[in-house]
DNA sequence: ACCCTTTGTTCGATGATCGGCGGAAGATAT
DNA sequence: ATATCTTCCGCCGATCATCGAACAAAGGGT
């Protein structure tokens, strides 16, 4: 469990995470014996995880040679299951992608359909990538709905008909299949892409609805049944006339989603029907538009005002079609989080626009199936094997 | 780091867990061959660490000898340092309490005097419970204010004047001493006592001012700064005429604290100083009194919907003086969390008063200490040495 | 009284790790 | 150019931890 930091697995960890590049670095960062840890390196090796690159530069003696992951003869995928899209991203170990497409498609459509077209969409670009469908280690995906992550199975979603409780992972029989809540596996992408020695991160999206994806101690914390981040019908104050989908009134979401945007724009005569619409008014110059988003920005701010002064959190990402406009949308929620939360808190916080963009999902879903990969226990069975 | 379950460490945490209690368990457990086993038990048996009770029923064979955790030569603290009274609490290294007692002071005459008022009870504890001072392990303290909890040092607390960035585990010299908010260790506290099989979970304290201690995934989340839970500052809809001390409008503890609530009551004509003294009101049969209470819960109801929501919890424990009033509290708070958090969140999601009361402070500060105290690598260090 | 089952210890065998030695490979000084 | 220094890395015998078989202990069942 914890003793002698030593094992095949940890090694590699230490390799992957970019820790150590060399064998001496590894004994150092162990503390295990230089010889033991060629052993270790070369069982690596041997099981095609790891590969010795040219050598370093010298500092005074014989230059150490590198390791890096090796990234042939693997493969792993990222899928981005959206309402209206989906995006399936093919990756190699490190988290570099090979290849990468992106269709539209109704999630509406059903799990069979949506699959198979993720299936097809996999076996092209694995042909693209040169890789051979044998090379698939694990599959992340990201769904627009709560999942059951340990089962990868969707847990009531509202805008997912069909989908409930329906075994995603038995779709695939060749290889692990991780299923989770898309703003989740954004905010994962985003984190290791972007905010890597963060502890304590939200993502927050603000599309259609509104979500969040919480980091914490550098993992995604889901909550007892996998709906934790669901910040889009939290109680905004003074809007008790706007009424949400979800039956409630004055909802974040009823309030400064995207869609609900939209609906306010158009009945102030300027006719929107998404919050990709209201982006393009913004960025048009349309003044209501602009203003109507700025009003977002504080009320998204008054309800993250009250999750910084409780979850306390070093960063906040805000990604999602609004974050288009972000200068807008952020400056609204920068004010109202500052004026409300209290000071300890928010004296580091930084709170930026998504530096990922449209790939963060499946960018992290894909992290998501190599981290597991990857986790020394996993690693461990592999060197054994 | 994660390899095979073995070191001496490990082997304690699954007796002081209660997960084995005999030899063979822990071989069971940890996959180590019987031999192996022994020596480890030997090893800890030799550091004082482990003892052998009588044995334990046959199940067919010989009978097992039974394990558990060597209470005597050791000891731990936990310091409850409340605004007016200050708790200190004797424990065995299982958790047991040896001995414990409260005294009237006053957190605002500074670190110096309450630092050296804890000593005397110290001693005297410890003369009371028959162990010499040297026999103190690890002391735990919880604080009213924000900590920096990796050097022990208040970080700006608002009502502990003279304490701002004092070094508070420098006046022990003879033991580890872990600081932490009040809150925290009540939380830490009434888990590891009432629900020690619960991954996520809030505790609610209800007092002067309100503020919540988080676990999750059975650790406390303390955020970037250490200020995480820190609630009583999050905007309640439709109070903005509630002015608060921290300079805003319509914080939570501005319209739902005891402190509050007294004020409110006062102007209402029936004179109350305190928390306690509208908690007495109450018990009395006061009915604006007990419209207020519930009224409260309300507002704290409406708060928690929006974490609830958020961060998804199994259980929200409410404590604090108010809650000894908890079945007008609770039922605000259960009334407006099941109607405005999701479904999903809310499912299965318990509401309850505090199981352990007035001493879950001191007993999650003993129990900060012990855990650290008996933490795997601490433990193989002992053992080494 | 005898055998069976389970527990716990002893002890030699096994295998993993260590650390010294020497060769490799480049930097630096002569 | 040569020598020396430094660092890196593989080899190999010594050492140490773990294992597993054998045995002793302790109780139940027949």
């Amino acid at each position: 469990m914890t003793p002698a930091p030593g094992s095949p697995g940890d090694v590699l960890t230490l390799i992957s995470a970019g820790s150590a590049t060399t064998r001496s670095d590894l004994a150092r960062l162990t503390g295990l014996a230089r010889s033991t840890i060629s052993q270790r390196v070369d069982a690596l090796i041997e099981s095609g995880l790891v590969e010795e690159s040219e050598s370093g530069e010298s500092t005074g003696g014989r230059p150490p040679r590198q390791l890096r992951l090796h990234t042939d003869g693997h493969a792993f995928a990222g899928v981005d299951v959206g309402a209206t899209h989906c995006r399936v991203a093919l990756m190699d170990i490190s988290g570099e992608v090979l290849a990468e497409c992106e269709d539209p498609l109704l999630v509406t459509e059903g799990p069979e359909a949506v699959l198979a077209h993720v299936d097809t969409r996999l076996d092209r670009l694995l042909a693209e990538a040169g890789r051979p469908r044998s090379a698939l280690r694990a599959l992340g995906m990201g769904v627009p709905g709560p999942v059951e992550f340990a089962t990868g199975r969707p847990n009531n979603p509202p805008i997912m008909p069909g989908w409930n409780d329906y075994p995603i992972p038995e779709h695939f029989e060749d290889c692990v299949v991780l299923v989770d809540n898309d703003v989740n596996v954004m905010a994962l992408g985003e984190h290791r892409n972007a905010f890597p020695g963060t502890g304590h991160l939200l993502f927050v999206k603000v599309g259609t609805g509104i979500g969040c994806g919480i980091v914490a101690e550098g993992r995604l914390h889901r909550g007892a049944q996998g709906s934790a981040g669901d910040i889009g019908h939290i109680r905004v104050s003074g809007h008790d006339d706007a009424g949400c989908r979800c039956g409630n009134s004055a909802c974040l979401e009823a309030v400064a989603g995207g869609a609900a945007l939209a609906r306010r724009l158009t009945e102030l005569g300027v006719p929107a029907a998404t919050g990709a619409d209201v982006v393009a008014l913004v960025q048009a110059g349309d003044t209501l538009a602009l203003r109507l988003v700025r009003e977002a920005g504080r009320h998204i701010g008054e309800v993250l005002a009250g999750l910084v002064n409780f979850f306390n959190p070093e960063v906040i990402v805000v990604g999602g079609v609004l974050s288009r406009v972000h200068e807008h949308l952020l400056a609204g929620i920068r004010e109202t989080i500052y004026r409300r939360s209290l000071p300890l808190a928010t004296h580091h916080l930084s709170i930026v626009p998504s530096r990922t963009g449209e790939d963060a999902a499946a960018l992290g879903a894909g992290l998501l199936a190599i981290e597991h990969y990857l986790s020394p226990d996993n690693i461990n069975k592999i060197v054994n094997a």
